[in-house]
DNA sequence: TATAGCATGTAATTAGTTACATGATTAA
DNA sequence: TTAATCATGTAACTAATTACATGCTATA
């Protein structure tokens, strides 16, 4: 039984306390969405997958007339959780960003089309920061009363690593338009931390 | 005829010198790799589907006995190229990294394996802001002088993130050694910045 | 003379997304 | 009563990785 990343996202939901496809989805959405998405298309088969390796447990338990299944965490798929997290393996980065990639081949248009390239990725590291800190961490502190500490603190490392790019990219357009015609400007632009 | 980031990868990499597949790899191995990684199993297929675009060109040019095509980028596959760069389509981070699910789950663990993880966390965060300054910058510091530009700024912003990363998690880890037990300790962590 | 690097491709598999398909319950 | 949300699943497709397969050329 050979355990994918998805698969671990599934069980440490489950841990965390989600029972249904639908509720790990809903919770991946509000925490691990940035740095592992997913989506129902997984979630169900990868329910099935489980429970057959024996790693989750399945309960029906409708609600009136409508179908669901509540499922929980077994000793087995605990412990294949717990081997996970402590496992020695290192797991390379394997980032893949259009933007960036785009930034990298900047030097084929005129600095002005470079610097609209610039703005936008500044924007939307901007925007990445601003809704961590402002949707996804606050989810997270309310766990942190509980003692699961874990998911706030990668929100607010997410949440400065965006604000970090997002001040390097700033600073280097700052550098930029002293260098191009500022009828290129789209205006004033607003700062972070409102 | 639709074109995915791997295909625009393949057009900028003909733009800027590089003329058969085997070099297209060679070349996103020490530049693109580390945010757009891709393989050989990509790269001719993708070609073969430009050129039956008309985007790129193919020159059998073998060297001896060995087969060998050139590749050149036609004005048509430019056109796409710097259309690509300059649309104002918003490209959403994707991204995808199970060194930080495993963090996110890390409530799961003891202290010590706690401390470990983020350990190797920052480790790898470490190793691969020295590897971007010490083995990328210095290929794309070679093309700034002929006035390719944006290589050489994308591997900062990779450095500097990656250090800043590697910062962020060493603090978090100091202030988390107070309050484990020493004897988990690895020894002496060295210093980035050698 | 042998090994590293150049060079090109295909096949099989895995992972992930989007679209399709259905229907109940709850709150405005 | 109607829209949002809860809830579950499958099918088709796309993207990407790994393994397979081959063979030449230059250099140590």
């Amino acid at each position: 039984v050979k355990l994918t990343p998805a698969a671990y996202l599934v069980l440490g939901m489950l841990r965390l306390g989600a029972s249904t496809g639908y509720a790990i989805k809903k919770a991946a959405d509000v925490s691990t969405r940035h740095f592992w998405p997913t989506s129902l298309a997984q979630v169900y088969p990868q329910l099935a997958a489980l429970e057959d390796g024996g790693l989750v447990t399945r309960r029906d338990n409708p609600r009136g007339r409508r179908a669901r299944s509540d499922y929980a965490i077994t000793p087995k798929g605990e412990e294949a959780l717990l081997a996970w997290l402590r496992s020695a393996r290192q797991t390379p980065f394997k980032f893949r960003d259009e933007g960036v990639l785009r930034l990298f081949f900047a030097d084929a248009v005129p600095a002005e089309d470079q610097l609209t390239l610039v703005r936008r990725l500044r924007e939307r590291a901007q925007v990445a920061g601003m809704y961590m800190r402002d949707e996804i961490l606050p989810a997270a502190e309310e766990i942190e009363r509980a003692g699961v500490n874990y998911p706030g603190l990668v929100a607010r490392l997410g949440a400065d690593t965006y604000d970090f790019i997002s001040d390097w990219l700033e600073r280097y357009e700052d550098e930029m338009e002293g260098k191009v015609s500022h009828s290129s400007g789209t205006g004033a632009r607003t700062r972070r931390h409102a």
